[in-house]
DNA sequence: ATTTAGCACTCAGTCCTTTAGAGTGCTAAC
DNA sequence: GTTAGCACTCTAAAGGACTGAGTGCTAAAT
């Protein structure tokens, strides 16, 4: 479809757009070293770019700008092998050097590193609570009708919520319930916490217990806010340097959407394995009409248990985006698998 | 000082400006119908008003615009009596009529109702965490060498951290250490809990203990990073709707510096009780500037235990934020009391 | 049959100038 | 002390001229 030069031009003008921002012109291009041929020819090949789709110009006589499909064929086929500077590598590895406990931790300081080398807005989902499973059950009464109950994971999370207490439940009674969830629920995964005390608990807990209607209606209300999965960022605002980002309405929006974890969750989500690239319109939400996202899947134990993503103006560095994002997946994968491995062979 | 009508004109001007954001000159003032005299006299007295430095000119031939020193003198002296619309005052109780149970929650709620009812920018600290007390400790295993440790607030709170025990430390030790830290550290309160624990531990552990060098720098590395308050935000892109933040710079630096906890909590860390407002300059803050924070605090039986702001463009409605953030710092401080009591008196 | 030089044309951006309008300060009269 | 009146100031908007980067097309060169 393409020739060798219209390939070699779009190639050029794209690395040039993302550098400079500017719509490029033929004469710019025809300037490089390794540009043999004229501005005119340059010319012709950008007229039939043009009418191909691939590019776009901004008004009738400005040089041309890369359009949606453009970038898509230049990330699916023209880009260079990666390359990643030592500089780049020593930084990401002096993350995981330092061996940190808690996973939160982890995940923080990675979603920091990856928005200061990239200059953009990194977000990380935490690992999948669906993967991590249950290792214990407390609860610990605060006063007269109120408890908190702690949930731990087998990976170090713990999530809590207060609860109320009907005032015609005892304390024995929820000793017991606590006592035959650590039973009946250990190693359950905490997503499915609800579902499987609904089903395999309902026939023990109502031998046990005397109140069991109480009971059932107190442990539902627990695990009806099962909760989303959290979302880290890294350089919120760094999409503000963007001078596509100078509109004071698009960044409201933009920023507006990233407070929103659940949509992000949802943006997030990976639909494919492999590192994946939403480029402009791609994202059905508004707010991103104008950026690029590019998604990476960590795992442990080959299960995934979430992503990392870079968010960028369309014009991003894709090539060096694609290669940090991989690379730190790579070791988190490692990092987390290394823990996981220690919880489960203990 | 000054005149009834050197006051009365002041008032009128920063009414108007902080409606309009734009300029007032001598004829806006003198059409309104309970102005008497003409905009020729009014012209004299903005003159020495400005001369005084209650107000300023953008340019030569502008209309005024209120100086720091005006809003000040503003705030401190010309504010009417407050209003609130039932409307909003039903929005707040509504919040509270919920009774939820979880303090984060309740004040998560608040920020967000906070940030509607006024289109600016809220921030909360927390309740300190000095006034909320050790309830109880746990340690729970994770894998031979980590475990979680969770410390239960009286409000509560829950923290928890992950732990690395050292390969010489028995689990029986670790129990023992549990036990008695809970006997020991029981009701201390949380931004105590490492000195008390230096101070008063350190013999009796030594006597229980066999490894108490490396249980001791265990526990020591467990309480390295006593928590900061949590800050909660409402609205966080708010300030992007008013006109003085079209620039993109400032916003930028502005948002950069919200996403700073640390340096928020002190920029919140009342200094006075009541009310109180910071204007311009008054914040040290390079990116507050050109903000406003209004601060009011909640109480817990009299004890400060955290604060509520709006942060807003000096050009902001000092009346009216004033009246709701009092409004709902007195629901607040009604609400956690009642929490406390309940607590308490168990 | 490509490629290229050359040229006419287009348009955004900058710089000036003009104009309108809002506002001031001052003066002289009330 | 107050006000009408007027000259003056300055911004903001609107228009015109000019520049420069860029294009498309044509005709000549390869």
């Amino acid at each position: 479809m393409l020739t060798e030069r219209q390939l070699f031009i779009l190639q050029l003008l794209i690395n040039d757009y993302i550098q400079t921002a500017e719509p490029v012109g033929s004469r710019t291009i025809s300037k490089r070293e390794d540009v043999t041929f004229s501005s005119a020819t340059i010319r012709n090949e950008l007229a039939d770019l043009e009418e191909m789709g691939y590019i776009e110009k901004t008004h009738s006589s400005s040089g041309r700008v890369p359009s949606e499909k453009g970038y898509r064929f230049y990330v699916d086929h023209l880009l260079s092998p990666p390359v990643l500077s030592k500089k780049d590598v020593n930084n990401i590895h002096s993350l995981f050097a330092e061996r940190m406990v808690e996973v939160e931790k982890v995940i923080q300081q990675s979603a920091g590193i990856l928005s200061e080398l990239t200059q953009y807005t990194s977000i990380i989902l935490g690992p999948e609570v669906f993967e991590t499973r249950l290792r214990q059950i407390q609860i610990i009464p605060l006063s007269k009708d109120t408890a908190v109950v702690i949930l731990v994971a087998d990976s170090g999370h713990v999530e809590n919520r207060t609860m109320k207490i009907p005032p015609s439940v005892s304390m024995s009674d929820i000793e017991k319930v606590v006592n035959i969830m650590n039973e009946r629920l250990k190693d359950v995964p905490l997503i499915s916490l609800k579902s499987t005390m609904m089903k395999e608990m309902a026939t023990v807990l109502k031998k046990h217990i005397e109140n069991y209607n109480q009971v059932n209606t107190m442990l539902e209300s627990l695990f009806l806010y099962t909760n989303a999965e959290k979302v880290y960022y890294g350089g919120k605002t760094n999409i503000l340097t963007q001078p596509e980002f100078k509109d004071i309405d698009k960044v409201r929006l933009l920023l507006n959407t990233l407070e929103q974890d659940e949509v992000m969750y949802n943006v997030l989500r990976p639909e494919k394995n492999g590192i994946e690239v939403k480029i402009g319109q791609e994202n059905d939400l508004e707010a991103m009409q104008h950026c690029s996202i590019v998604t990476a899947d960590y795992f442990i134990e080959g299960k995934r248990m979430g992503s990392i993503a870079l968010l960028g103006p369309t014009r991003m560095e894709y090539q060096r985006s694609m290669s940090i994002l991989g690379f730190l997946a790579n070791d988190l994968t490692k990092t987390l698998t290394d823990r996981y491995q220690s919880f489960k062979h203990w």
